[in-house]
DNA sequence: GAAATAAGTCAAGACAATTGACTTAATAAG
DNA sequence: CTTATTAAGTCAATTGTCTTGACTTATTTC
């Protein structure tokens, strides 16, 4: 029917397919549930009592589930509850930030069980390919000597740095952030760790690690609002975190604001929330090695410099979050990032009362806004969530075929 | 494990969730491109063309897929192509406005066979319901007329009215949309027409009409701004409508737009960018039957009061468009809705130069704002497009077992 | 005319979930 | 203290759906 007419079309699935989700069903049912019984799970992915009995076993026997103490409880036979084996998988995770680079190794629940950082030298990829790569690779081997399993369970690296990707670059800073978005880095990787290679962005990652171990798990729609050096959303919709035609959703960083005056411009709102922003209001020096706790004291003081701009930035936040919930209507939004947790604080504080939206219902179960993770490693520990989430979450795109045969 | 305690987990698949998204992948292709034979099929779906065969036969014998003329072309046996039988399947969609209600039947390629409209009696649901499900009858009837398999082959209803849902009603106006929100609608429709029932808002409705049949054919992440009375967002994200928590995402008309001039206050969207406004812009009376007529005539003439609001509008429409390419990262921004064309048209020419956005990419292959439909039928078409895409396109949640077993 | 190429079919096989009867082990009731 | 009831979990056979590999058919190219 075609010549050299490209046909579009989604993939179809078989049983492998169909095994996949199962057995991704199950890991999740354990992560959300803690622990369950084969019979619980039977209950709860609609699967039968043998079904599950059959995948139970084949994932005891990858060592990615455990039995604990029989349960008694009420007529009829003891349950025997299983729950996930905590080192049944690793990952590593990557943050490739301004002036420095973390990686951090979790396991299959979410523990970080090495973190590692070291300072990029500028001049970009060039230079700091090595740095990088030579950094995982100690991560790798602290993480051999505290499980022998590790290589063999090692499901991916992600890495998270700051967005837009794949733009003309325009504008470049001395620590060449755009240089490492043109740079083949997932390739570089990929080829120098052996590993499958993910990318997000800062807020990506940030939404990932508080899908997997923080406040929005178990959700299906919520937004991370993450406060670093720009600002970003992380969108965590229908479960799965969602990326754009491009890999730039959530990039919201450009949005122009309401001029807060008359007579003022608009302005982006990364110009406006944003500790580069807040940098330039206090003026601080960005590079300066102990900027997060002089940060963290300020916040904690009475000095009126941040005081201002707390004010200011809450008002771009309290507008950001409303526009938030009402283009995605989330369960919840979460405010984290790179900022000291008191100023975090603050800051979600200063935002109170919250403009009205379409999320104020009684039915709420959440609060609108709550804080999540403003650990530096926060960003190092989604990038790392990720594949983790890649290889046992849910989804859609894991059920499809990849290969053709016949 | 569990008292009563209620267990999270999503649903597993199994041979019938294979099967059945084989068949909506198939479909799926069918419809994208139009025709196709087994053996593209095959390679496009990754399936064997063992598989293809069954189920193209299985498909034929629903009457869902029809063979056309063998192809000749180059070496080997010329193939059969396969095509979707326009009439294999059905839906009826429903449009509840302020003061009227539209009817439409379409096939399962999104030909609109059969229209009807009522006006709808002040008073809200209490009278109007049974105009409504009169008007449903009648069209149900009409399509009768065209199809002996119609009622056979009618797969649902799909409904799309203004939105917000689910909130607790504030202000309310004399055609009481709000009195339509809290009224068990789709209960009462399934009730009167045995029909399975669906419902969106009117921007939903018109991305998903895009989709079927517009410019979003096709397209896995678009974005429609539609103008109504209100003005609203319809969401396609990975090739899916997008609902949020609560099936209001996309609800834009409360966002807060930044003001025009020193010292204006900030102002909802819909207050700005919307007929409603161009209404009491122009002081004309919404009620007025030969609105639409007057609209077109106007937004064809160099009417400067019309002209002033074209300006002031396409300012906001211009931001608009800006965070959604920024917030979603689409593929293209549609631009619809139920203002006259001639007047859409005049709205995207003042819209340009758009202002700069992460979307401007050499590498763009549609354009970053399209103009859709503004047929007054769109949001019916969309509505009837609904149950369609529910009963054929392939998702996520059509694979997951629905009932338990065993 | 023979070789190459491609579409499509046939029949057997493989895989994974389902079914229904059964076993095991506890509490509740008499 | 015995028996009935309830629930967890297993066993073995079955079913549904996709895959496999060999085969047939039809066309073009050499």
């Amino acid at each position: 029917m075609n010549d050299a007419r490209e046909i579009r079309a989604k993939s179809g699935t078989n049983h492998e397919g169909t095994s996949a989700h199962n057995r991704r069903v199950m890991i999740d049912a354990l992560r959300l549930n803690g622990s369950l019984s084969r019979a619980d799970l039977s209950r709860a992915t609609k699967l039968t009592k043998q079904t599950v009995s059959n995948i139970i076993e084949e994932l005891e026997g990858d060592g990615l589930v455990l039995s604990l103490d029989v349960v008694r409880k009420g007529r009829g036979q003891p349950s025997t509850p299983y729950k996930l084996v905590p080192d049944g998988a690793f990952a590593i995770g990557l943050q490739i930030d301004r002036h420095v680079t973390r990686a951090a190794a979790v396991n299959l629940i979410g523990n970080v069980l090495v973190r590692a950082e070291a300072n990029l030298p500028p001049g970009g990829p060039s230079r700091g390919a090595k740095v990088i790569l030579d950094l995982i690779e100690s991560v790798r081997k602290e993480l051999a000597t505290l499980s022998v399993q590790s290589e063999k369970r090692l499901v991916g690296l992600g890495v998270a740095m700051p967005g837009p990707f794949g733009m003309d670059i325009v504008d470049d800073d001395p620590w060449m952030m755009a240089a490492w978005q043109n740079f083949p880095l997932l390739e570089t990787l990929a080829a120098g760790t052996g590993l499958d290679v993910g990318l997000q962005n800062d807020a990506s990652a940030s939404a990932t690690a508080e899908r997997m171990v923080g406040v929005a798990n178990g959700l299906d729609h919520a937004v991370c609002l993450y406060l670093g050096y720009g600002i970003g959303a992380g969108l965590i919709l229908n479960g799965e975190l969602y990326n754009g035609a491009n890999g730039n959703a959530g990039e919201i960083g450009m949005v122009l604001t309401p001029p807060r005056h008359a007579g003022e411009r608009h302005q982006a709102l990364e110009h406006r929330a944003s500790l580069a922003s807040l940098y330039q209001h206090m003026g601080l020096d960005p590079a300066d090695p102990a900027l997060h706790t002089k940060l963290a004291a300020a916040a904690l003081s009475s000095e009126p410099s941040l005081a201002g701009w707390i004010e200011l930035a809450a008002g771009d936040l309290r507008w950001s979050v409303q526009i938030i919930e009402t283009i995605f209507d989330p369960e919840t939004v979460i405010i984290c990032g790179s900022a000291p947790e008191p100023l975090a604080r603050r800051l979600m504080q200063a935002m109170d009362p919250l403009l009205p939206s379409i999320a104020e219902r009684r039915t709420r179960r959440l609060p609108r806004v709550q804080l999540g993770m403003t650990d530096p490693w926060a960003v190092a520990l989604g990038a790392a969530a990720e594949p983790i989430s890649r290889a046992f979450d849910p989804r859609f795109s894991a059920i499809l075929k990849t290969r053709a045969n016949g």
